[in-house]
DNA sequence: AGCACGCCGACT
DNA sequence: GTCGGCGTGCTC
């Protein structure tokens, strides 16, 4: 008798096992490969699912098998990616199903489609127009901005790049930092250097960025590097037709270039020859939902496991990677020469305490307005508009103030919802009216004539906002052209790259904007830069605040002085803040990053803080935060009377999260640590098998508590 | 995670 | 007498 042939598929639910089915191999045309993304049978429904594993027998009930339904028109995942996914699964604690299925594209998850998928790639429809270019024609190089152009300190850096990992046909894994100040031209040296890359038949290269719906520049500057490539965008904001064909291009090798966000990083690359992870410091490289996994970490193991090298770029490196370029972990490649000669901005940090720094408006005789803009920004900004340049106004709130209060009985609008206080919003914003805004949980409602508690009708805006900042420097300049820029208001015009245009043509004198002004644009007429709420993100508990607002600074610094006029000098960095002597600011003040690096790792060190010790986090989330509190406190318990946590893992009170209550639920956290990688990993697997038994799901089945196991998290 | 099955309180 | 609560178990 003819053994039957019986795969094992991961669905995207929370379960451990996979799942055995037959497979027909004279009803699907093939035999059976790990890999292979399928439709099978699931309860009275049917799901997606990949195989992970082919064989002859099954040890479930052979009679109760079901067969496969369908194979979806998709070439298998590969082996490595595979690998990739496995990993990521046992590091993260995530079910293998939930790590692979949500990284498939939603295009490819509908099987009743799957008919017409293939049908339009055989008669090759599924290609957009402006990637059908043929691929193999001409130089490969093309179009590529010459070597010559590159200014010595970029040749020199490439030259050393590719003399690291061009020798020999398979130099095997290298993880190098390319550290350079903004402005040194570190996109030139990856992008030549991936041509080298590319130059080798059907290669396929990785790009990794932080956010590129922010960054279409650079985008374009890919395309136009490479000409003759067929290059894959992947991000979310994509439409779900766009991101199904760039993974299609990308899982087929179709497309040698791929370009995305962190979920790129988990795509299917079968000729992968090279990664790049541009600002490898960036924070959005890490997921917060789903698999909570570090995009530049699996980049950077993956590169590791292919034996492929991976480069990491920063002007101001992440800790981790810093590190360990320091003790030869990674190679070093420095890039400190600014591109085109341009200097650095000047840092001026300007002391809110000072009295005398304080700005009186004019109409303001209460003195109310006394804490918004300083008297030298003031001037600074006037300066910036007698020479015709641009100012680049930064307050990390949007909305007009961060609270609405009440004068009388200082009650404040808070919501109903969530721990947190309600976002004035003037009219134009979000909607034609006024109205309070929760920033945490969407909630809107109308702004109040009285005070609900006392009655009064004397309600104030507490704190300033964009849309305040933007009504002041109106005030004083009542001619200056002002564009704001934040989520609110480029959903409310056509998108952040409309506005950008804007600030591009020179029809604008000052942008306002929240931190995504920073990010990545090349302003060619900013001579100025204002920092206005930099302590607000220094009063952060998370330990981590003070290395991320330094990149942040530096950052936006190097948006100051960026015009294509070579003997420019640098601009200037206006940072408003009353704690000018703490040592992010000193540093700062001399662009010293390896400074403010080596500064913070004796801190991190002193304090046996990550890098120096890993960390893992219980999340628990329930209706009220004393249920979710105890949930973890009975954990904490339980797992103290463990060996392994008596000895090598430390662990912490559970205590309420910062923002404790978010839409209606009350949410804790437990921290664990340990000064050792393979411990914590064992600790976690202990927590995920303990809440596995007495949860259904990811909820504890007595205390009704949500939980979730984070591994390496960022926000604590 | 869904979803069905199954055993105890107030309702047309 | 029934509708419906959510506790428990299953999905190949």
């Amino acid at each position: 008798m003819k053994k039957p042939i019986v795969v094992q598929v991961v669905v995207d639910k929370p379960l451990k096992q996979g799942f055995d089915y037959l497979w027909n191999p004279d009803e699907l045309g093939h035999l059976p490969k790990i890999g292979n993304i399928v439709e099978v049978p699931f309860g009275r429904t049917s799901l997606i699912g990949v195989v992970i594993k082919v064989s002859n027998h099954s040890d479930f009930d052979n009679g109760k098998l079901k067969p496969v339904l369908q194979l979806a028109p998709l070439p298998p995942f590969d082996p490595a990616i595979l690998r990739l996914m496995n990993f990521a699964s046992q590091y993260y604690i995530h079910y293998l199903g939930e790590t692979i299925l949500p990284t498939i594209p939603r295009m490819w998850k509908k099987a009743d489609k799957w008919k017409k998928l293939a049908e339009s790639i055989l008669s090759g429809k599924l290609k957009p127009k402006q990637d059908s270019k043929s691929k193999h024609e001409e130089s490969k190089t093309g179009e590529c901005i010459s070597e010559e152009q590159l200014n010595q300190d970029q040749t020199i850096a490439l030259k050393r790049l590719r003399h690291k990992t061009l020798p020999d046909e398979n130099s095997g894994f290298r993880a190098i930092l390319l550290q350079g100040q903004t402005g040194s031209g570190k996109t030139a040296v990856y992008l030549n250097w991936l041509a080298s890359i590319l130059k080798k038949d059907s290669a396929q290269v990785l790009l990794l960025v932080p956010e590129i719906n922010l960054t279409p520049q650079l985008e374009r500057r890919v395309r136009a590097y490479f000409p003759n490539y067929v290059m894959a965008v992947l991000h979310s904001g994509l439409t779900e037709k766009k991101r199904g064909i760039a993974w299609h291009d990308a899982m087929t090798g179709n497309a040698q270039i791929i370009l995305g966000t962190r979920l790129a990083a988990l795509t299917p690359i079968p000729n992968l020859k090279a990664i790049v992870v541009d600002e490898e410091h960036d924070p959005s490289y890490k997921q917060q939902e789903g698999t909570r996994y570090s995009a530049r970490d699996l980049a950077v193991w993956r590169a590791h496991d292919q034996n492929i090298p991976i480069l990491l770029a920063s002007a101001t490196p992440s800790l981790e990677t810093w590190l360990a370029a320091k003790n030869g972990r990674y190679e070093l490649i420095r890039l400190d020469q600014r591109a085109q000669g341009a200097k650095l901005p000047k840092v001026y940090l300007i002391n809110m305490r000072d009295q005398g720094n304080r700005l009186i408006l004019p109409q303001d005789k209460t003195g109310k307005g006394k804490n918004i803009l300083s008297n030298p920004l003031v001037k600074a900004i006037g300066q910036s508009m007698a020479d015709k340049k641009q100012s680049l106004i930064l307050i990390n709130r949007r909305g007009y103030a961060p609270a609405l209060s009440c004068g009388a009985c200082n009650w404040l609008a808070a919501c109903t919802q969530c721990s947190s206080y309600m976002v004035l919003h003037k009219a134009g914003a979000i909607s034609n009216k006024s109205l309070l805004s929760c920033h945490h949980c969407g909630l809107v409602r109308q702004i109040p004539e009285f005070c609900p508690e006392c009655g009064n009708a004397d309600l104030r805006a507490l704190g300033q906002g964009t849309q305040k900042i933007e009504d002041v420097l109106l005030e004083l300049w009542p001619n200056a052209r002002i564009l704001r820029i934040d989520t609110d208001s480029s959903k409310s015009s056509k998108g952040a790259e409309k506005l950008f245009q804007a600030v591009h043509q020179g029809s604008v004198d000052m942008i306002v904007g929240t931190q995504m002004i920073a990010k990545g644009h090349d302003y060619q007429n900013v001579g100025l830069v204002a920092v206005l709420d930099a302590d607000s993100r220094l009063y952060s508990q998370d330990f981590r605040a003070a290395e991320r607002l330094f990149a942040q600074l530096i950052q936006v610094a190097g948006r100051a002085g960026r015009s294509e006029n070579v003997d420019q000098d640098g601009g200037a960095i206006y940072i408003e803040t009353e704690y000018p002597e703490v040592a992010i600011f000193q540093y700062l003040l001399n662009h010293d990053v390896d400074g403010f690096l080596e500064h913070i790792a004796h801190e991190r060190s002193e304090a046996q803080l990550p890098p120096y010790a890993y960390q893992g986090l219980i999340h628990a989330e329930g209706k009220n935060i004393q249920k979710a509190i105890e949930f973890l406190a009975d954990l904490k318990k339980c797992l103290l009377a463990k060996e392994l946590f008596k000895k090598n893992i430390k662990l912490y009170d559970p205590v309420p999260k910062a923002m404790m209550r978010v839409a209606g639920s009350e949410r804790a956290q437990l921290l664990i640590e340990s000064e050792n990688r393979k411990w914590l990993q064992e600790a976690l697997e202990e927590i995920d098998r303990e809440l596995g038994n007495i949860s259904q799901g990811r909820i504890s089945k007595g205390t009704q508590i949500r939980w979730l196991i984070e591994r390496d998290p960022i926000l604590i």
